[in-house]
DNA sequence: TAGAGAGCTGGAGCGCACTCCAGGCAAGCG
DNA sequence: CGCTTGCCTGGAGTGCGCTCCAGCTCTCTA
């Protein structure tokens, strides 16, 4: 079984223990190990192990590991990095620029202004939506307001009729 | 042409003069008017006249009036309601749930509570993602910080060759 | 009276970000 | 030894939110 295989040697933990691990595991990494499964890692990331293949068809992934039946094997560094994917993610970055980010951190130290720069733009991108949600966040109280003051006065008047 | 037949009968705007209006109207409601061809609802929405028609076809607009040869004619209740729309999508309200308001509205003053509920259910959903950008933008800053440092490193490095 | 220009309709097409499928392989279990 | 489980691949399919197209009408201007 993969369980076997993804338990470096030399550790003895006995199966039911990783079991309880794994079960533990929604939304937290597994603890004790350093090479995940695919499914391990779709669980503690949200993420389903579609999207993870597809992750890295599409190069957002820095080359992941293979245990010896070619099956993938994902580092705590896979783990950090999908974190920081997630995040940009939830801030709406486009998946092309997630994959540019990727491209150049593969490329090297001399990239570095670059990726900079992008992430600068993209923070800069965030303020703004940030902005926009709470002038949003206002229009919506109003309503709110306008709506709980409506229902508010018609219970008043129905409770005025009941006596 | 259509700019006399949306004009009100009586105003005798001459034509020169409608022309300044919708040339200033980028973002801006043309002044002084209550009927609005879909051009100029696309000119000062920044939706396009597709997604303008789009939204009647899906039921998200509440009745657009039509000229005499049936053409959309749009009043500034209708502007008003698109603002709210354009907010609610900036927020990333589903199309589909924005349609379900619309048509509450449409079913009259006994649907308020559920109005009310659908925009609270939203405005929390709005705070959740406020308060998720600005951990992502705590992330971005330490991010940038190290690049930054790195760049400054590099320079002063550089520099120091110089001399 | 011909042509330009704005608008109309139903329906097809598109880009994004997944999501799923068919067909196959390796390992463990009864 | 067959069955189940988990994973593999390339490629097709899906849902959302538009976006565009073909073919038409109406009105104005030259």
């Amino acid at each position: 079984m993969t369980v076997l295989d993804s338990v470096p040697v030399g550790t003895t933990t006995p199966p039911d223990i990783v079991c309880t691990v794994l079960e533990q595991q929604r939304h937290g990494r597994p603890v004790g190990r350093e090479r995940y499964t695919i499914s391990e890692v779709a669980g503690c990331t949200g993420l389903s192990v579609h999207t993870l293949r597809w992750y890295e068809r599409i190069g957002l992934m820095p080359h992941v590991d293979r245990s010896h039946t070619g099956q993938r094997r994902y580092t705590d560094r896979d783990l950090d990095w999908l974190d920081l994917v997630g995040r940009l993610r939830l801030t709406g970055m486009p998946v092309a620029d997630m994959v540019r980010y990727a491209r150049l951190v593969r490329e090297g130290e001399h990239t570095m202004a670059e990726r900079e720069e992008l992430l600068t733009a993209h923070r800069e991108d965030v303020r703004k939506r940030i902005a926009e949600l709470r002038s949003t966040l206002e229009v919506l109280d109003y309503k709110i307001d306008i709506y709980a003051d409506a229902r508010r006065r018609a219970e008043a008047a129905e409770g005025a009729l009941k006596y």
